[in-house]
RNA sequence: GGACGGCUAGCUCAGUUGGUUAGAGCGACUGGUUUACACCCAGUAGGUCACAGGUUCGAGUCCUGUGCCGUCCACCA
């Protein structure tokens, strides 16, 4: 064995191995309970981040858990086409040789951006990997994918055909970059600092008077069609009726009065501009007001502007009506004004509010979604992300759908060819589409990405098709067991996939029935759902490539391994709480890693064979009679983290779970049974049954850090000869309560007082250790110990005798009846220790010591005494709490006179 | 404007239904290669648990309020 753990090799040879042996396939088995998960679909073209660590780290780990404990299990990976983003980046390199979408033509751009899809494309699935993730690459679906692509479609026309898909006209959020409109939850609200301007509106009737307008949109001021006041606002008594003269493009427009207008806002007079804003869009339909469309789709000014802004971009036109508006003698006043202004969520500029022609979906199964999570059938990791979702249900607005793209899956609508689109008898709703093709033309756009992904969980399993869905278990595996995703995408995404499932899962079923709890729980996609916290750097921002804050996950695997990388994320990732990133945790993890692989090297050094043995083989080398206080006490801490570790990995605590591990490796048995066994080790009777103490530990801890740290484990299951021919991947950690059955019946009852007096002896020696450090004394210089202590306590000292001397370092610990002058000491639950000393010691420095002690201990009596003498506490506190203190109390008393025995030994 | 989360050692965070003397890792400092590991071992220092009230025999933990940081939602031009 190498001297430090090499994870390079070992990590590409086994996930070779474990993908030949066909290890990750999820396949139904009807002998055997379903495990299932799917990925949340990256996107085709992008690269692994640190989020997708920590997320698909995570899935990994239920993955791996749920195959060691016997489920037939699938982690069923993908990708998406990411509409808009793929389409923007495919435009991109097209512009930059010259061309545009429209030289090529619909067919040949999407030929285009199929090559550039599938020669980018893939790369992050090779990259989860690396990471070890053991998905079922047989499985991967991409959502443009043929089937895939048929279920979009066919979810599409069901819902059309139950009346929850419309076409309307309707203000939509318009991206006039990508020239597409977009759904709300892809409207990023920030904050602007912009301008107030005040506008004069001359009275039509009396010239020379003057209305004045607040606005932040000037360049929209061509698209007026009336002023508006509050009904109730007492400053204007009569101005309803009469009109006012647009300034820009002028024309007269009307005064009206809508309960919508703020009277505490700006001047309390709201230009209303129904083509460019929601609210005035509204205004607009109460008041059946002409709607002027001044702006073209990629967001530049048209004629209706007028002459002299027609063709100006946007910005460049706010400032341009600014400079007309103030020549004309209009421009009263600007203020600076910091307000929120939507920006689109690819492009990263400001929405356009826009009037067009869309499809929308009206949710359906929206009361079912509701009650399916609120009701707990759907459980959320942490549980508080639940009122986000019922907020957000609560408050629903039905979504539109249609997207002014060609990358993605076209709307299966069709129009008959020269006939009024509005009129529904025009239109043809179907998957395959109408007979005769030669009389229709198909709707031009696409759905949004999320309308496809919202089926992941039975799309990816041959939803619609019945066929599909037997050969893919379909029912076998759903609902799925877990999503593990972030809490950014509950409402794109997850909450829909809810919705998705209950309306398509099962047999279709009439928009007016109320599915029953029964059937809820058969129709939602998954049961527990985990939210990651979001990955920050050490400054606390988000990680984002335009930051550059972002390390390549990559990197990290060639630095640290795919295990030390793994181990670091998920010991710094509390549930459902944001991470610091820190490089440092990865190193952790290594050294981690490292430390494994050095005691099993350890271990192999013993001279005693290991050959291949089981568990129960490992037990039976165990000889009950050989057993001393140490192994008793690391086999009842064994025993304690199965089960702890059990329950944490249940309740999705893995950074707990990996603590509790850790506790029980690193300080108890790496830094103390092994240590101590080493003494045992140069002879004795004890050697093979302290081996095989040894071989349990770390059995168990390779099984249960396996999910964690899959490579490394696997390895050294098979170096340390556990395996038996069989890898680890298979083989159930167990709990404890289940080892210490095994244990029984093999005659090893542990005595659970052993534990405490490990604790105990332990105390002794960091003490001892401590008096040798305070005096720069070597840990290998082999000083002279003597100690006070009563019957029982020297009997069982001198028991772990041995142990001690070599753990400290000493040569010798004498028991003494009374203090021993001179000596420094240190009082234990032990009884006291003190330090020989052949030379001289500082008195006063250990006076003073002593004398810190002593006023430390009868601080903490005084405290104790008072609360035992309170007869309220003693009444009503619980009577283990009161024993409790109690025990504590002359715990401290004994040890406050032994120390100032020792103290006055200085004397 | 509303909702949610965070505030505990220099840093990053644990602390389960209130209950002995509030913990870990990193960093700092001191010392160390005895049959694994310097990616290691031993030891030391370091905390008014954001603040103010309240409930209780007892509060880091429960309640009320305040402050700061963060996230999400919301049509104030």
């Amino acid at each position: 064995m190498e001297k430090a753990y090499q994870p390079k090799e070992v990590e590409d040879r086994l996930y070779h191995k474990w993908e030949q042996d066909g290890s990750f396939q999820g396949r139904p088995d009807g002998q055997k309970p379903a495990y299932s998960i799917v990925i949340p679909p990256p996107n085709v073209t992008g690269v692994l981040t640190m989020g997708h660590v920590l997320n698909n780290t995570i899935q990994d780990i239920l993955a791996r858990r749920a195959r060691q404990k016997g489920h037939a299990t699938l982690w069923l990976p993908g990708t998406d086409h990411a509409g808009i983003a793929t389409q923007t980046k495919v435009e991109q390199q097209l512009r930059k040789e010259g061309k545009s979408k429209y030289d090529l033509g619909r067919e040949g751009f999407l030929e285009h951006a199929k090559e550039w899809r599938d020669k980018h494309g893939g790369i992050i699935l090779k990259q989860l990997r690396k990471l070890g993730c053991s998905c079922d690459w047989e499985r991967t679906v991409h959502t443009l994918d043929e089937d895939y692509s048929h279920a979009v479609l066919e979810a599409f026309v069901r819902l059309f055909n139950n009346g929850y898909v419309y076409r309307g006209k309707r203000m939509v959020n318009w991206c006039p970059v990508s020239r597409t409109a977009l759904s709300d939850e892809e409207v990023i609200m920030k904050p602007q600092n912009g301008k107030l301007f005040k506008i004069r509106y001359e009275l039509t009737d009396a010239p020379g008077e003057y209305l004045y307008v607040s606005t932040t949109r000037p360049e929209t001021i061509m698209g007026d069609v009336a002023l508006a006041i509050h009904p109730e606002d007492e400053r204007w008594p009569a101005l309803k009726g009469r009109k006012v003269r647009r300034p820009l493009q002028t024309a007269e427009i009307p005064i009206i009065a809508d309960d919508a207008v703020e009277k505490d806002f700006g001047t309390g007079m709201l230009k209303i501009t129904p083509a460019h804003d929601p609210l005035d869009f509204e205004i607009g339909q109460r008041h059946d007001l002409e709607i002027i469309d001044v702006f073209n789709e990629d967001g530049t000014l048209n004629e209706l502007a007028g002459p002299d802004f027609a063709g100006m971009d946007r910005f460049e036109a706010r400032k341009a009506t600014v400079e007309k508006l103030r020549e004309q003698g209009d421009l009263i006043d600007e203020e600076d004004h910091a307000n929120n202004v939507g920006f689109s969520e690819r492009a990263d500029v400001p929405i356009e509010p826009r009037l067009s022609e869309q499809w929308f979906l009206r949710y359906p199964r929206v009361e079912e979604a509701k009650r399916a999570v609120a009701e707990g059938m759907i459980r959320y990791f942490p549980e508080r992300w639940t009122k986000t979702y019922l907020h957000w249900l609560e408050n629903i607005q039905d979504w539109c759908i249609s997207r002014q793209l060609w990358w993605g899956h076209r709307i299966p609508v069709w129009y008959r060819k020269g006939e009024n689109r509005r009129d529904p008898k025009n239109w043809h709703v179907s998957v395959d589409g109408p007979a005769d093709p030669e009389n229709w033309e198909q709707d031009e756009d696409v759905l949004d990405t999320w309308a496809s992904s919202w089926l992941w969980p039975i799309a990816t399993m041959g939803w619609p098709n019945e066929e599909a869905m037997k050969e893919q278990g379909l029912d076998y595996f759903y609902p799925t067991s877990a999503l593990v995703t972030g809490p950014d995408i509950i409402f794109f995404w997850v909450a829909r996939m809810i919705m998705a499932g209950l309306e398509f899962k099962g047999e279709p079923v009439d928009p007016t029935t109320t599915l029953s709890d029964e059937e809820i729980r058969k129709r939602i996609p998954f049961r527990d759902v985990y939210f990651t916290g979001i990955i920050r750097d050490a400054k606390g921002r988000k990680m984002s490539k335009s930051l550059g804050n972002s390390p390549d996950p990559l990197d990290l695997i060639e630095k640290y391994g795919a295990d030390g990388l793994r181990h670091g994320i998920m010991s710094i990732a509390p549930k459902g709480q944001d991470i610091r990133f820190s490089e440092e945790r990865i190193e952790q993890g290594r050294n981690f890693c490292n430390k494994l692989w050095n005691v099993s090297r350890f271990r192999q050094m013993a001279d005693e064979q290991t050959k291949e043995s089981s568990l129960d083989e490992i037990i039976k080398r165990i000889n009950p009679a050989q057993l001393n206080q140490d192994d008793h006490a690391i086999l009842l801490r064994l025993v304690e983290t199965l089960d702890e570790v059990d329950r944490l990995y249940v309740e999705y605590e893995f950074n707990s779970a990996l603590q509790s591990i850790y506790r029980f490796f690193w300080n108890d048995l790496c830094d103390w049974y092994v240590e101590n066994s080493k003494s045992r080790m140069r002879g004795g009777d004890g050697k093979s049954t302290c081996l095989a103490v040894q071989d349990l530990c770390l059995r168990q801890v390779l099984l249960l850090l396996h999910p964690v740290t899959p490579f490394i484990t696997e390895e050294l299951w098979k170096v340390l000869g556990f395996s038996e021919g069989q890898s680890i991947q298979w083989i159930n950690p167990g709990t404890g309560s289940e080892l210490s059955v095994a244990m029984k019946s093999a005659g090893i009852v542990l005595d659970p007082a052993a534990l405490e007096q490990m604790l105990a002896v332990r105390e002794l020696v960091t003490s001892m250790r401590a008096l040798k450090a305070d005096r720069n004394l070597a840990n290998n210089s082999k000083v002279e110990f003597s100690y006070l202590a009563d019957e029982d306590r020297a009997a069982l000292l001198e028991a772990h005798k041995t142990s001690i001397l070599s753990s400290v370092g000493a040569a010798g610990l004498h028991r003494v009846l009374e203090a021993p002058s001179g000596m420094p000491a240190l009082v234990t639950d032990f009884g006291s220790v003190y330090l020989d000393l052949s030379s001289g010691i500082d008195v006063e420095a250990e006076k003073k010591r002593l004398a810190k002690e002593v006023a430390h201990l009868e601080g903490l009596i005084s405290s104790v005494e008072k609360k035992l003498s309170n007869a309220s506490f003693t009444d009503k506190a619980p009577p283990q709490v009161v024993e409790g203190a109690r025990k504590q109390l002359s715990g401290n008393q004994e040890k406050l006179k032994e120390t100032q025995a020792a103290l006055a030994a200085l004397q």
